[in-house]
DNA sequence: AAATATTTTTAGATAACTCTAAAATATTTT
DNA sequence: AAAATATTTTAGAGTTATCTAAAAATATTT
């Protein structure tokens, strides 16, 4: 059985594989972790022990079968969570982050199937992120940062890269919600900021920073 | 803030003060907790230090106000997760010890707000244990002598009025502790003797003098 | 290719929680 | 009251997860 930092440890590896290489460094990992990489070290020698990442010193980590299905129950504990603090407690989408961090690592194969039944079988997070099934699979929407796209390009504001919830209060304050339809109408080559009109109604001027984490569907 | 661990001891400490004298032993602890005695020397001398119980060596435990509070805490969540486990999610009573168990220890006040309005502000917990407010306040059963229940009443075993020693030991012969549920099965109305159906499982005679001598909540 | 910089690992420490074994203290029995 | 027994504490050690500082390996620059 996995401790919690294992879990924690697994899930960021996890993230990391997703949106990049193959191969994870350990400084990635102790950035993603905020620990430092002399505690990643010792952690993915361990995980490799326990088969659930394959480590090649000074080469950086890949996840493995094992450990993907583990990240993956991890995440759809954590993100049915989200569903259940939202739909039924009235969380606010940025306010459920933290909570669900904690929820994410409770052990009970009964309680998450019924969680499941319980929220209706959702397929996806109130940040627009699919949740995965017990068997690990879940639908693959395409999503593209919005800083990649041209002027004039309309979409559908579909997940955000969960950036913690000031970036959340952020975009609930300037109007930016899971759903939002949007135009970009200016962008400034240099530094990546963008002006966007979100649902025909409202401009707002961004940065990279910003757009960078807002992903979008055509 | 304390640990899960600090939690657990000063949650096993509260009962303990809570159904017998106020000086808790540390053998009673260790035997309640699982754990050794010496690991519960080294606890509550920390637990003394942050000031929720005051401690004398070879004296036993008393639970501070600060501690009996922290107590209370734990206690609401885990019986008010216990509520939502059985209504809302249908585990059966005797599921749901274990999850609410790492429940319990999950740290959000927003949390446990909402899930106190989502389950409509529940009173008891599904096994008829008072529920503690945010003040830890809770609704005390009153107790009643056994000898004045009609047959077919259910209730728990909350204290006992002959603390003799033979009396206590009698008790525990036939299988009748504090905290047993028990329901009355029959009644021999002339000489007040009784038959109780103790934990769903055991059934035994006692005669009025045993009756009169223990309380029950319903 | 050598020098420099960066990344990663190792070594040694610390904190929390647990254990076993031995010592200290309290209780019970004779 | 002394001896025997039981309880409790202390001492020392192991595990997990973290850290800092130093060493080793890799990558980059000149």
């Amino acid at each position: 059985m996995l401790s919690f930092a294992e879990e924690n440890y697994l899930k960021a590896i996890f993230h990391l594989s997703d949106s990049g290489a193959t191969e994870v460094s350990t400084n990635a990992i102790s950035d993603h972790m905020s620990t430092k990489p002399a505690s990643v070290s010792d952690m993915i020698r361990k995980l490799d022990e326990k088969g659930m990442v394959t480590y090649k010193k000074y080469y950086g980590v890949n996840i493995s079968k094992k450990g993907k299905m583990m990240a993956l129950q991890v995440i759809r504990k954590h993100r049915l969570w989200e569903v259940f603090l939202v739909d039924k407690l009235k969380f606010n989408w940025d306010e459920v982050h933290e909570v669900a961090e904690q929820l994410e690592h409770i052990r009970s194969g009964l309680l998450i199937q019924r969680l499941d039944e319980f929220l209706d079988y959702p397929k996806v997070d109130p940040h627009g992120d699919p949740i995965p099934d017990e068997n690990g699979d879940m639908a693959v929407a395409k999503k593209t940062p919005l800083d990649k796209v041209e002027v004039g390009v309309k979409g559908k504001i579909v997940a955000v890269n969960d950036e913690g919830s000031s970036f959340l209060q952020y975009l609930d304050k300037i109007g930016i919600y899971l759903g939002a339809k949007l135009e970009v109408t200016e962008r400034v080559d240099f530094d990546g900021s963008m002006e966007i009109l979100i649902d025909n109604k409202q401009k707002v001027f961004i940065s990279r920073e910003v757009s960078q984490n807002i992903l979008i569907t055509d």
